[in-house]
DNA sequence: ACCTGAACACCGTTCAAGT
DNA sequence: ACCTGAACACCGTTCAAGT
């Protein structure tokens, strides 16, 4: 299902190593992808640090210098899972004005990045490229396009709503639970109120923002929206807010 | 110059062992803070994988497990490292319009961040709630408020900012390089123009946008325009986007 | 061709001991 | 009171060998 033609076609080759006639030379166990699926699993449910060469070689049944005619290192290993996380992700051309698509798309982003946590980690370190991603980057851009952004626009409108959905799962995840907010507003409570009155003052506030889908949207929207005034603006004046006043 | 009265009066408090008359108990070769800093050095030369427990007691020129009086854990000595730096963070309250307060605040944030760059994989995993950090927090609320913005739409559009601003230094850090920014566009040229048209006809701009301070000065500016919007809508049209049309 | 155990050079941390 | 080496249970990976 993701990059389809490159990848079945190597597995076939693969696989096909017998045609000689001897057919006595045994063939690998599993595909690049299966493995890479098996360590994605496996990351699900032990975390990044439960990942081993060992536990998933045990886990494959093999051993585990095994894993190691599959891929040079482990660090190649975490670029495939990452890859593998990357195929599962489905998106569908949306339709609707420009804002609800890329609304759409980062909605998309946002749960795919939330149901493997320890792929965003991942992902911290590595420009990742594969088409599978770069789908969701065709599909925003040419959403942008047609609303009248220019190729520089877009690109740049683009990075920003990456970014924040980026930002946002990284330092939002489920991992913020109502007792981590709790203790947000505790922390925030307890600063000297002389030195940080307006903090002081929020706490009930701050701490509800750490998470959940309606900050999410609020931020969502004030991007969509400055978007739009500077498309709006296209001209007339170009933006001159950078300088001093 | 961070949590000044509580940690030098603990610092104090242990150094004043030795008062009961026989002066002869030993007193320990560092403070928590200096232990901290020492690692935070480390850290910099050699990034989060080289800073060992065994690498940074010999840079200190103490036994291994000398550390484990000081620190409980290696996560514990890891916090304590992420609140150095946060501690060497020296913010001067600003002046100007509410948006040229927030572009400095987040400036500082920025080159605080790319200043140490493995904190930021730290940081990733714990909702940091120092004083130290939240100094930078005050300010952009009081700047907001003053502005404005309600106290729960103020700590929605500060913690926007903060997360646009990590997602950007996370992404986007000195590691972009100009080699990285071709290896981008040459990927993008490679992909099937049948699928991916508007990616391949951008591909020089989705190299430029993956760094540096122009993106990251429009992605702000984009945020700030949005949020000005918000508040000069308001109590007109409180903002009915997020509906179908 | 494909697989693999033993071994090496590392980790963080427990334990029991040294002054 | 403070410090610490030895030892344990782990890592990723090299190497040389097994079928």
């Amino acid at each position: 299902m993701y990059q389809n033609s490159q990848n079945v076609s190597k597995a076939k080759s693969r696989r096909s190593v017998g045609e000689g006639g001897q057919g006595r030379s045994r063939r690998p166990a599993y595909t690049r992808e299966e493995v890479a699926r098996a360590a994605l699993d496996l990351l699900d449910r032990v975390g990044l640090d439960g990942l081993t060469m060992r536990t998933l070689a045990q886990e494959l049944g093999v051993g585990t210098m095994t894993l190691y005619g599959y891929f040079r290192d482990k660090e190649e290993l975490l670029d495939a899972v990452v890859d593998a996380a990357a195929a599962e992700h489905n998106i569908t051309p949306p339709s609707g004005s420009w804002q609800d698509q890329l609304r759409y798309l980062v909605g998309e982003l946002r749960s795919a990045l939330a149901r493997h946590p320890a792929i965003l980690e991942l992902r911290l370190r590595r420009p990742l490229l594969s088409p599978g991603i770069l789908r969701g980057t065709e599909i925003g851009y040419s959403a942008l396009m047609q609303a009248g952004f220019s190729r520089a626009e877009t690109a740049r409108a683009f990075r920003i709503l990456f970014l924040y959905t980026f930002g946002f799962v990284a330092f939002s995840a489920e991992s913020v639970t109502d007792e981590v907010r709790h203790q947000v507003q505790a922390a925030a409570l307890l600063l000297p109120e002389a030195e940080y009155p307006t903090l002081v003052a929020s706490a009930k506030e701050t701490a509800e923002v750490m998470g959940g889908d309606a900050q999410f949207e609020f931020g969502l929207d004030i991007i969509l929206q400055g978007l739009d005034a500077r498309r709006a603006g296209r001209g007339r004046r170009p933006t001159r807010r950078s300088r001093g006043e």
